[in-house]
DNA sequence: TGTACATCAGTGAACGCGCGTTCACTGATGTAC
DNA sequence: TGTACATCAGTGAACGCGCGTTCACTGATGTAC
């Protein structure tokens, strides 16, 4: 038998799903994802998407994976500490509502200690350690991402700084 | 004619329905903010609140200027860079979803420009270019913020580190 | 090639829910003469 | 001290809304003989 290559039907909706998702996500942060609308903007009906996530709990839940995923994917190819940072604030200013989804708190009732999280989690750390110590790495790891949180929020262009050279003063 | 000494009673019920929506705040996130739930608690009915405000926006835009002052507020005794980190820390750590309030994305149609909000959010900057220049003031908030925003999310307690030795490692 | 059956994606109706907000109102309190 | 009036906090009913989710079902597709 050979292994069937085309992708399965049930993928593809859940992709379909999750790209709804995603720019409702961008539009107005969690709470403003709603089954219902997904389905009608798919032109199905709301109890449909039900085949392939369990309840909305689950759809957001897989965002917050598939945002650690793609992260680490964004991360993966960089050769030093410096486009590893690059990388990691263009990744976040390129979609912020996904970045919030990682380290703001998501939504009401949200558990962040699903092991297949923190597991996805952990692999951006895992990038960061092939450059620097462990130690060092903790320590870059908070003082990135209070820049880049800021830069998302609008802080600094309100200041009007120059959020690039701001970067590498607070990374440095 | 003497100065009224008495609080007027639009004060009192405007404190309490705070007192209220802040508990909500805690416990869900912003979207956990409900004028009718509010309402409830209170003994009152759903509709008396708009004596008060304008409607949910405004009460949710009050408790950021409230969040602001307090904060502010806080950090005023401070003594130097030491004593203002430390308080800037503590205030976050005590009152997680205010804190969230002030720098993630609050909520859906939020709009951070308002020039009271803006005004308030600068009193803590002013506090803490009395100990250093403008720009390492800028630097220092960027890290504090990266540092205490990650604590406040459990990433380190979930990674088994110290996470007061490492805010000194971050700001440093 | 045809028939009988099982699988299963998707439907439509319905549920209860709580929300924000408007409305016309009641009834108590304060003010003016 | 009493009466007429204005003010205004709070009420109760009602609105439309969209949500998440369950349910019994239809109808197409795939499989076995």
């Amino acid at each position: 038998m050979l292994e069937t290559l085309t992708t399965e039907r049930g993928d593809q909706v859940r992709a379909a799903v999750k790209r709804v998702a995603l720019a409702q996500l961008e539009s107005g942060g969690p709470a403003a994802v709603a089954l219902n609308a997904i389905a009608r903007e798919l032109g199905v009906s709301g109890p449909a998407l039900y085949r392939y996530f369990k309840n909305r709990d689950a759809l957001l839940t897989a965002l917050v994976f598939d945002a650690y995923e793609d992260l680490a994917a964004a991360l993966e190819p960089s050769t030093d500490l410096e486009s590893f940072a690059r990388a990691y604030r263009e990744w976040a200013l390129a979609q912020p509502h996904r970045y919030r989804l990682l380290y703001s708190a998501p939504w009401p009732g949200y558990d962040p200690h699903q092991p297949s999280l923190v597991a996805a989690a952990k692999r951006s750390m895992e990038i960061l350690v092939r450059f620097v110590d462990e130690e060092r790495a903790v320590t870059l790891w908070s003082r990135a991402h209070g820049h880049v949180s800021l830069e998302i929020e609008g802080n600094f262009a309100s200041m009007g700084l120059d959020p690039e050279a701001l970067y590498a003063q607070v990374i440095g």
